[in-house]
RNA sequence: GCCCCGUUCGUCUAGAGGCCUAGGACGCUAGAUUUUCAUUCUAGAAACCAGGGGUUCGAAUCCCCUACGGGGUACCA
């Protein structure tokens, strides 16, 4: 009786994929795999003049990096294809002539220059038009139209749509997963175009059509759907395909992180974190918007965040793996509100994975950083500076940030560590370390630190003075990670000039 | 305007009538560790559960109203 759990992500190849529709994609995933079931992806091209060239590839793209595998669909292949629907333009006809035969349908014939002068109409007695059981005997439609000036106008080739004829004083009742019971009046409902002059479908059409087709079980998708739920169950309905109907679960929406609204491109850019998985640049306007994955966040970070977005496990664990998630995932835990996106925790997230990296892999995209900048290193040594500086980071490109020191030398001193720290006999005393650490053969952290300490003791000098000002010759500033650790990698030379010259230039030009 | 959905710390959320003087996480603050900064650890502040009515011995949890937020209202998806 249970039939088998097939669900499709269904997006519109419109330009780049918004992290909302990810999020939707990663849902529809956990529930397949959960449920042993399959994933598919139907491109939804039916809008032929909002088609964006590369869209669909940044799609596949997008999924790939992510590691979230379709089992069928565009580019992948399977048994219910094609799965673009501008290739299956043809079979969309048949449909919407079955549902004028069984009069759930009619033929419209009001050209849009004529429904725009309806609605201004409406407008000046305040009232809104709609296309629906009131008004459609008053338009130009088959329904109002004699059956010999439909045909007429059907043989002379005048551009028709095909719209849904929703019946009177019908109450429709959603089972949404997500919300219970939602119920709606077909009074309120509009008559929806099923199929467009250009031959065609809608939305509505061609998804429930091909819902049907593939033999979709769940239709797991955002909110903005939930108003036009009832057109679809209606279709189902007029179809005689209720039986086998699937179940539908309404997400909430991704909010922006201030003010109000949904999440759009415009509030990523604005307040500096992506909205899309990859980089993007628009192939009309060039402009480019940033991507999780240029901007350092890993595919598994990405997936975490997304999934923890109006969903929780209920359980107090928040670091999961994909398997975990397809193990723990239940539609039931799925919230209701719409969700703002927090940048903070997003990389507190990727903070967490990019501790578990290897410090090797790191090291090698970190190589490629520095390369950029002019600088080579072998894989050893960068691997080195990972290790020493890798906690204090969440993202690679942090990695510079926290370790230029080892390949530049300080070009200036702070200015506040020099007022609190550098005093009279600071040049004098770094000198004496110069030449203790000079006298060192076996240079390394252990016989560096040892020396050094045991000068401050024999000297009775105060620890964070001498290290203080050590480490503002060698860095510049008074941070970073252990001072011989830092030494012992650039090497007792560089150390001894980098002292040389802090004692040369402290103090003396002010 | 009309229709639909929603509303617990700043944010993500736990909570399915008594376990809630509301728990966790991010962020924030303080302390500890450190030669320093960061990390880490510990502690703390932070929601009269949107507001108002009911129901009940008892409500964040059930019902109603209001407010606010969101979505929809295209020959877009």
């Amino acid at each position: 009786m249970e039939r088998k759990v097939r669900v499709r992500f269904a997006p519109s190849p419109t330009g780049p994929l918004h992290i909302g529709g990810v999020r939707t994609a990663l849902y529809n995933y956990l529930f397949a795999k959960k449920h042993g079931g399959d994933f598919l992806l139907r491109i939804e091209d039916t809008d032929q003049t909002r088609f964006v060239p590369g869209a669909e590839e940044y799609i596949i793209e997008a999924f790939d990096w992510l590691g979230i595998k379709f089992d069928e669909g565009q580019g992948i292949g399977g048994d219910y294809g094609p799965y673009r629907q501008s290739d299956r333009k043809p079979m969309y006809k048949e449909y919407a002539d079955k549902l004028i035969e069984t009069c759930w349908a009619y033929y419209a014939f009001d050209s849009p220059e004529e429904l725009d002068n309806v609605r201004k109409e409406f407008e000046k007695e305040k009232k809104n038009f709609q296309y629906d059981c009131n008004t459609r005997a008053a338009l130009k439609n088959s329904l109002s139209l004699s059956k010999e000036e439909t045909n007429t106008l059907l043989e002379n080739n005048t551009p028709y749509v095909i719209r849904f004829k929703f019946p009177k004083d019908t109450e429709i009742i959603i089972h949404d997963l997500i919300r219970g019971e939602v119920r709606m009046n077909s009074n309120l409902l509009d008559d929806k175009v099923l199929y467009k002059s250009d031959g065609m479908p809608t939305y509505h059409l061609a998804n429930i059509v091909d819902d049907h087709l593939m033999k979709i079980s769940h239709v797991i998708r955002g909110e903005e759907w939930l108003p036009s739920c009832p057109l679809h169950v209606m279709l189902y309905k007029a179809f005689g395909w209720e039986d086998t109907m699937p179940k539908f679960a309404h997400l909430p929406l991704l909010l922006k992180p201030e003010g109000n609204g949904k999440l759009s491109k415009r509030d990523g850019d604005r307040l500096g974190f992506p909205v899309f998985p990859l980089e993007w640049q628009d192939p009309i306007s060039k402009e480019t918007s940033s991507g999780y994955r240029e901007t350092g966040y890993f595919p598994e970070a990405v997936i975490n965040i997304l999934a923890l977005l109006g969903w929780n496990s209920g359980t107090e664990q928040e670091i999961f793996t994909l398997e975990e998630l397809i193990d723990i995932f239940t539609i039931e835990r799925i919230s209701k509100s719409g969700a703002k996106f927090d940048l903070e925790k997003a990389k507190w997230f990727n903070h967490q994975y990019f501790q578990l990296m290897p410090n090797d892999k790191i090291a090698e995209e970190y190589l490629k950083i520095l390369k950029e900048k002019g600088f080579n290193a072998s894989l050893e040594f960068a691997e080195k500076v990972v290790s020493l500086v890798k906690e204090r980071c969440s993202f690679v490109q942090e990695i510079w940030d926290q370790s230029s020191f080892f390949f530049l030398r300080p070009e200036t001193y702070d200015q506040k560590i020099i007022k609190k720290r550098w005093k009279e006999d600071t040049p004098q005393r770094l000198g004496e370390i110069a030449d203790i650490l000079n006298s060192i053969t076996d240079f390394s952290v252990e016989t560096t630190d040892q020396a050094v300490h045991s000068f401050i003791e024999k000297n009775e000098l105060n620890m964070g003075q001498i290290m203080n000002c050590l480490r503002l010759s060698i860095v510049g500033e008074g941070k970073g990670p252990n001072l011989f650790e830092i030494i012992c990698l650039i090497g007792k030379e560089e150390t001894l000039e980098r002292i040389n010259t802090a004692i040369e230039t402290i103090g003396k030009n002010e």
